[in-house]
DNA sequence: ATCCTTGGTTCGTTCACTGAACTCAGGCGG
DNA sequence: CCGCCTGAGTTCAGTGAACGAACCAAGGAT
């Protein structure tokens, strides 16, 4: 008990989140996932994360009701990582995340640009369209690549968000 | 949860912004700075954590400028440690996930709740009041104690967020 | 029969967090 | 002047988590 990945003694709802999210990796899990990441491969050529904390970020979040576990094929048995409604639920967190990065640690402009889908505007600060005055969920966001964004990176992921693509739809 | 400190190769703002806010107690510090700690032992004494890592998450927090060390009085030297305009744009980082981990994670109800200071409406799940149609900044957000919260804590600052509080006031 | 892919597990090393003790400087009470 | 208190740290040994490389297994593909 003396070390641990929890807050005992906060009573408070930020540190109980914390406790499911807060550990190393788990976010840029999220937002793999958001991206449309689903297989246990994809998450680990993107990430670069040792295999082992990967799997236990993801069985933690599947515990937490974050991420559903799902087979997808029979034959050889393969199963997929995807965001419940719980999960979905982040993606404010997610957004206004990146978007404080964005402005003000990235140099060279913004690596990539999140738009409503509906309308092709970008969204602001906490993730609406200044246009439809409404906030965008997840499933209507679009993220494009931007002129920040390196072209080193040549993982399958890196190359499938090249092109423009909405969030939570399926990578392949 | 033994955070390593970068992700180095993720070409991603999200993965810049945890380098600076992502390591374990950063967002429980910024969550007090904005409840109005801004004294090294009152953050120990709320916190918990070992003196060591907290001298090092806020001189990390100076270095991102999302802290301000600032004398307040000369004799004997004290600093105190108040969030910059840069870091005052992660409130609704630290709102989203307070009110994700509201929704999900706390029994027996809200720990506490946040309100528009002008109205007192609640704010929404984006921290927008939804009387007055915007977004509403930190510095007019009152935070009072929900039918959830515990009444064990004794340390100062507990006890302060007792009563209702504007965000960003001083605690003493 | 062998190789390849997916999705892991194992394990030795390195590194970060923990708690307790110690430091230091400036008041303060007697 | 002496000893004690407070605020704000620093030091250090012990421990648990992260790292990365190797290994494993089931089911195709060749």
């Amino acid at each position: 008990m003396a070390l641990g990945r929890d807050y005992p003694g906060q009573d408070c709802a930020l540190a109980r989140a914390l406790e499911v999210i807060g550990e190393r990796w788990t976010m840029l899990v999220l937002r793999d996932a958001f991206y449309g990441v689903r297989r246990f491969s994809d998450f680990h050529d993107h990430l670069a994360a040792p295999r082992a904390v990967l799997t236990e970020r993801l069985a933690t979040l599947v515990d937490a009701g974050v991420l559903a576990r799902r087979r997808y094929q029979q034959s050889p048995p393969r199963d997929e990582y995807v965001l419940t409604a719980r999960g979905r639920e982040l993606w404010p967190t997610v957004y206004t995340l990146v978007h404080w990065g964005e402005r003000h640690l990235s140099e060279g402009g913004a690596r990539r640009t999140f738009h409503h889908a509906g309308c092709g505007h970008r969204l602001d600060a906490l993730g609406c369209c200044p246009r439809c005055a409404a906030s965008v969920p997840a499933a209507d966001v679009e993220i494009r690549p931007g002129p920040g964004l390196s072209v080193v990176a040549t993982d399958p992921v890196s190359l499938a968000l090249r092109t423009p693509h909405r969030l939570l739809e399926p990578l392949r």
